[in-house]
DNA sequence: GGCAAACACGAGCGACCGCTCGCGTTTCTC
DNA sequence: GAGAAACGCGAGCGGTCGCTCGTGTTTGCC
């Protein structure tokens, strides 16, 4: 027992007293990291850019977080955490009910409208360039989503083999994802007809997979 | 006209004598590239780890290429005849005339046979980091694969608008795309069952489009 | 055999990166 | 109001990167 008055369980040192001033710094921070991962990625974002972005020095950006990949981390938990509080739990089992046209809704939609506000999760969710340690938590949002999924494929046709239930659910997981850059990329109208083609695409490949009746999407 | 004897265009002065020797040179750093490229990415791979890989100095690296961007344009140069004389013109209007099933496998196969043989053209038309030239390059092969497709998909269902074909095809290329990562990622039986997951995905999206009498894949 | 051109080397240049450190300023606490 | 802690600065350290350059070796051609 080496520690005397705080309660630190000797492994990891890291809290530390915050002012308001240090608080609304660290929001900065974020944003401007937030901006500049979007516009070079997470690589090619430098963390003077980061500073200069949000008016500070790199000094300072080094008082609130020891590394690069710290600003990365702490902005995909608070991304998450704000995903979460937004949508709820986002696909609950009673969602297996519905008709395949009217989940797919449920579950696009709020999920497109996160991301179009959020853009940078995209970004570190991606993560081709993201180095080592962040996967652990980059693979912990990764892995709960796809877990979620898979529980929500489960349920609607409990007949798949669990093996053949993980392929899917990889697959709408990244079919997913690249519809939403396709989305992310165009605006107004167009981006409106790229979520339909996202559906469109999802519901093509669930159908025959779930044993839907409906023939085809329509919007 | 200021040449005298070597008729150059005047704008451009690129080829230089070559000895069978530096042919030789030239194609162990094309393939210590595409080996680097794979494993760290273009933005992540280094020169120097390129020459290394080929067991050349970093010197005889620029002796055959002006920078590190000429030698990803040169690859993708290669990789791009290799598959057009490996596979021909990979989809012809008379693909038009086969059954979506056929005509899946029939462009699909050959187009994950090479991408598995040379899993680095992925890498290098994913290029979510690879710096502006390039782009160029890039997009010219882009573009002519995605124009492809539109005529394809132009002489299967005359009736979709012009600016829906568009989309549609952009996205059959996203999709695949986004399969084929998953394809190369696994190995073996799991490969075979992503690439029948592939075809199933853009069978489920293209079926309602074009029209198809077929209601699923059957595998 | 002689000579110019092509090939090969590898130390190292300049630029940029993530990050530090010494020191001055503001804020909280008593 | 005094002391401590949090905040803030920016020059610059150590390192890597793309790339160069002076020098030596091999090759093709007469």
């Amino acid at each position: 027992m080496t520690e005397t008055k705080a309660d630190q369980p000797a492994g990891e040192a890291k809290p530390r007293r915050r002012q308001a001033r240090g608080e609304r710094r660290i929001q900065q921070l974020l944003d401007a990291a937030a901006s500049v991962f979007c516009r070079a990625g997470y690589a090619g974002a430098s963390t003077n850019a980061i500073a200069r972005e949000a008016g500070v020095s790199p000094g300072t950006l080094y008082q609130f977080f020891p590394n690069k990949e710290a600003i990365a981390v702490e902005l995909g938990e608070r991304l998450t955490h704000r995903m979460r509080e937004a949508h709820g739990v986002l696909f609950t089992p009673e969602y297996a009910s519905l008709p395949l046209d009217r989940m797919l809704d449920a579950v696009v939609d709020p999920m497109v409208e996160f991301n179009c506000q959020n853009p940078v999760f995209l970004t570190l969710i991606h993560s081709g360039d993201i180095p080592g340690l962040m996967t652990e938590d980059h693979d912990a949002l990764h892995v709960a989503l796809q877990a979620r999924l898979e529980e929500l494929i489960g349920f609607i046709q409990p007949a798949l083999p669990p093996e053949r239930r993980t392929r899917t659910a990889t697959m709408v997981f990244s079919l997913f994802k690249a519809g939403l850059e396709l989305v992310l990329a165009h605006e107004g109208g167009e981006r409106a007809a790229y979520i339909e083609e996202l559906k469109a695409s999802l519901h093509g490949y669930l159908a025959p997979i779930i044993g839907a009746e409906t023939p085809s999407r329509t919007p």
